[in-house]
DNA sequence: TTAAGGTTTTAGGTAAGCCTTAAAATAAAC
DNA sequence: GTTTATTTTAAGGCTTACCTAAAACCTTAA
């Protein structure tokens, strides 16, 4: 009656750190706070807690990274995560982007052996509804070599891979709008100033902020045949 | 991040008062306690708490019972318990006998629209695996009309329709000997001095001891044919 | 009717996770 | 090198849910 909630708050913290960590740089104490809802000295004293226990490394004034150990952990909760989306849409016919928040409450209630029986009972798939590669049952994971919308150039073409980090607002306002793994599309230009992407999607052109196009990557289609 | 934990204390007690209170009488403090592994001071606190919230009646001295609002509240949990149960079994070929443990925390971290897409997956069953009935997702119950096996007379034949209330252990025991709901039995003698149930299952016969039997429900077979 | 036994309350504590406000340390930018 | 912004510490608090120990209180049965 005490562990539950105890892992859940630490399971969070390691999921989160993985989400914000992803291209191998330390995450920010303040994105930490900023994601999870949290003032930054709560999250720093977490931090210190979660470096006590060695899940956490922490180089002051730059960031956070998982140890070994914590990476094992986050990807094991990553793991059930996407599986549990996978289900949820594929059997429950649940809505795409409802999944996701769904996910986020069982993740942190099952036991590896359902995580596991869920596994071969969905027959491993290999990614989530929203395209993110799920981590084999020891913690390993398929590197993706995938590029940001964000970094392609106006003019490129390409197809939706995935949407990382996942959140209920953007998927919704994804799912909204068909922009969805295995969509091709066209990055017709760039407004200038900083201004939106204007791309076209399933026969529509979209003007997307460059924060949410740092959160859709694709698969350049290249101009060699 | 607050709520989750929240809940779940409250769900537990709620459960474990509708189970402890199954014959409408008052669910001692005591017992409560003890079902969820907490002092009794502790329990009374809590007792007071959703007493409060107008979750629980308590008469002092004698015992808690559910409100309306707390029965409804209780019905739901059981609900998602069970039929995480049925997923369990019938789908992931998990253990009869673990699947128990597995739901208990499932059913804290499940929403109402994974609850009742879950149920059309299932095709709306109306008992878990054990052989307790699935309240309806508006909180009815079928009110099962079934015999304890320590309320049955030596001599008398019956078939096991479900154990109530289950706990991991019961349910190892009980698995290990095959005394599932749909077994005949036959009740051959009672020792004396309080002693175990001689019964006979599947050719087999197991001295149950009186807490078993008031855990093992049966429906009687009519010699009036 | 009184003593025994179970129940409840009171008092005093713990731990995890959160909060705020304010001050100190450090990094980055000019 | 000074200013500005970010990070970290420090101090004091809150809530939930648990604990022990001791006192007060009901109920019941001898």
């Amino acid at each position: 009656m005490k562990h539950e909630s105890f892992n859940e708050s630490i399971e969070m913290y390691l999921k989160t750190v993985s989400e914000l960590a992803a291209g191998n740089d330390l995450a920010p104490i303040s994105a930490l706070a900023e994601r999870l809802g949290v003032s930054t000295v709560s999250a720093t004293e977490m931090v210190h807690r979660l470096c006590e226990k060695g899940l956490l490394d922490h180089t002051p004034y730059k960031g956070v990274s998982l140890t070994e150990d914590g990476r094992r952990r986050a990807q094991r909760v990553i793991r059930r995560h996407r599986l549990w989306e996978c289900f949820l849409v594929d059997y429950l016919n649940l809505p795409w982007e409802k999944v996701h928040d769904y996910a986020c409450r069982l993740e942190h209630a099952t036991d590896t052996a359902v995580t596991e029986a869920l596994a071969a009972f969905l027959n491993n798939p290999q990614t989530c509804p929203h395209g993110n590669p799920i981590p084999s049952a020891d913690g390993a994971v398929t590197a993706v070599r995938d590029t940001a919308l964000s970094d392609l150039q106006p003019g490129d073409h390409g197809t939706i891979t995935r949407i990382h980090p996942e959140s209920e607002l953007l998927l919704d306002y994804l799912a909204a709008r068909h922009i969805l793994p295995g969509q091709p599309l066209e990055f017709e230009e760039l407004a200038p100033f900083n201004g939106p992407l204007m791309i076209k999607i399933d026969g529509e052109t979209h003007a997307l902020g460059q924060e949410i196009a740092a959160h859709i990557f694709t698969e350049p289609a290249h101009d060699t045949l």
